[in-house]
DNA sequence: CGGCAAACCTGCGAGC
DNA sequence: TGCTCGCAGGTTTGCC
């Protein structure tokens, strides 16, 4: 599923009906993911309260009281869904439920097995493997074009891979990043390099709008993703160019069968897609 | 440093 | 109906 919007979306909810509560109890059903689980994750988060729930780039941190926090990531189809009353009977890919002093229930369930979930100090998380190297966020007030203008700059590859490097810019994956550069009318296959200023402020401030609509509509929802509470995300239906191959591009007045509307391409082995006429 | 393929897994839709 | 193939929102690793 997941990239910010996403991201950002579960850990509203969770935010909204976990901190403050204390996990009374924590089932590990399978401990292999990304990385394997740590062998005593139970016993350390068992009794702890939830400070709060954040988000940095892709990964869910749930800090608990003792200073130790929960690093979730949802990897391709890993889900929170939160509930009320006891856990319920365990599906085929539930590997972590935890219910709460107060009666609710959370379950990480993940198919593919490509997220994963661990345990890290909260002094210096930000030089923890996972996090080490990782570029700014964003959605913060310091990410302008000239930030954004700075991690591109040493990038001599095309500006579209260069965004979904987690290195470069925190939280973007292949839709928001196609979203954002069609936005922003600049061509997927342009060096990341050389983009210069203007360009660099025009998608800077394009991805800061087309994250913040998509975390308005809850996220979009393809295959796999769901908000906790169950419900679909729906920026799915707001996509001007991610899965339209073929399609008339929405910001385009030209006749569909002379340009060929919407185009796929590969990139770094992953669908891009694009209006070649409105993205230089 | 960059590009590319493969690996980790399962599920789903398309096509035969 | 049922099978195989290709593809999927992510990340890491190894090779050239």
């Amino acid at each position: 599923m997941p990239e910010l919007p996403e991201v950002e979306t579960v850990c509203r909810s969770l935010r909204g009906r976990l901190e403050g509560r204390r996990l009374k109890s924590v089932d590990v059903r399978r401990r292999k993911l990304r990385l394997p689980l740590p062998p005593d994750f139970a016993a350390r988060v068992a009794g702890r309260r939830v400070v709060t729930v954040a988000r940095r780039g892709k990964y869910i941190l749930m800090p608990l009281d003792d200073k130790v926090a929960i690093i979730a990531h949802l990897g391709m189809s890993g889900r929170m869904t939160l509930t009320e009353g006891p856990p319920p009977v365990p599906g085929p890919h539930d590997h972590v439920i935890f219910e709460t002093d107060d009666g609710a229930s959370l379950v990480f369930n993940d198919a593919r097995r490509f997220g994963l979930m661990t345990l890290a100090d909260v002094d210096g998380i930000d030089a923890h493997p996972l996090f080490r190297g990782m570029g700014p966020e964003p959605l913060a007030d310091a990410f302008d074009g000239r930030l954004l203008g700075q991690a591109l700059d040493s990038r001599n590859t095309a500006v579209k891979t260069a965004l979904m490097d987690q290195r470069v810019v925190a939280g973007i994956g292949n839709i928001y990043a196609c979203e954002a550069l069609f936005r922003a009318g600049i061509s997927p296959r342009r060096k990341a390099k050389n983009l210069g200023g203007a360009r660099c402020r025009g998608l800077a401030a394009a991805l800061k709008r087309v994250l913040t609509e998509a975390i308005e509509a809850g996220g979009s929802s393809l295959r796999d993703y769901r908000r906790p509470s169950g419900e679909l995300g729906t920026f799915q239906h707001r996509f001007a160019v991610y899965g339209r191959e073929g399609e008339a591009c929405p910001g385009c007045c030209c006749d569909l069968r002379e340009t060929g509307g919407i185009r796929r391409i590969l990139q770094g082995g992953r669908a891009t897609f694009f209006c070649p006429s409105r993205q230089r």
